[in-house]
DNA sequence: CGGCATCCCACCCGATACTG
DNA sequence: CAGTATCGGGTGGGATGCCG
């Protein structure tokens, strides 16, 4: 990504750049708890917005799209009446089960200190 | 947070707002990136700015001083010319390793998949 | 050195209305 | 139901300059 400055301590520089990374595809508030969402399976549009009351439907659409080209979700259409869509994680954006594990359980300690 | 909605799927609605919750604190592109650095212990300002090149001083700055205000990080200034003024993660700042170490790990496999 | 104040622009995001 | 289109304000954040 960057490793252009002073060849010393690439390490770090590195390493701080993966963290980056992460927060490219997982950053803003509402990706993660989308993701986090999908753990359980396929949930269609209309939950996730219930599930996400703070998030605009727009919002959610644009999040899910970034995600989808990510490789971390995947779009499931439905070619009914009325229209049906559902969202679930990618073999690769389960990898990502960890990474919210963590998230979610430091935020409870977070909220109970 | 926000417990309004149905008082049905408590549960999922909690999870949510856990990692909503995380979000706030370590949300950003810069924070954790931050904090991850600030993981081997004490670092002058100066060395995080070179740390992190892709963030001006003045957002590293406001960064600090909301990581501080959340009492992930302390600020330490010692009265000499010239000025010096160190960070170092609080004991509940440290509580973020494996949560900075989840997100370093994905991020390197994401970078090199 | 380690900031803070100010200006200013870009873009983010909410609200609303409309479509397949 | 599951979006997209468009408009507009509010805010995030860069650039610059000054201070302790």
């Amino acid at each position: 990504m960057n490793d252009s400055v002073s060849g010393t301590r690439r390490r770090a520089t590195k390493t701080g750049c993966a963290v980056e990374a992460t927060m490219s595809v997982v950053g803003g508030l509402w990706k993660p708890v989308l993701v986090f969402h999908l753990l359980d399976g396929r949930v269609r549009f209309n939950a996730l917005c219930r599930l996400t009351p703070n998030a605009t439907p727009r919002m959610i659409t644009l999040q899910l799209r970034e995600l989808e080209a990510d490789g971390v979700i995947r779009r499931i259409v439905y070619p009914e009446v009325p229209p049906r869509v559902e969202y679930e994680l990618t073999p690769f954006g389960r990898t990502l089960e960890p990474v919210l594990i963590s998230l979610r359980d430091w935020g409870e300690a977070f909220q109970s200190r």
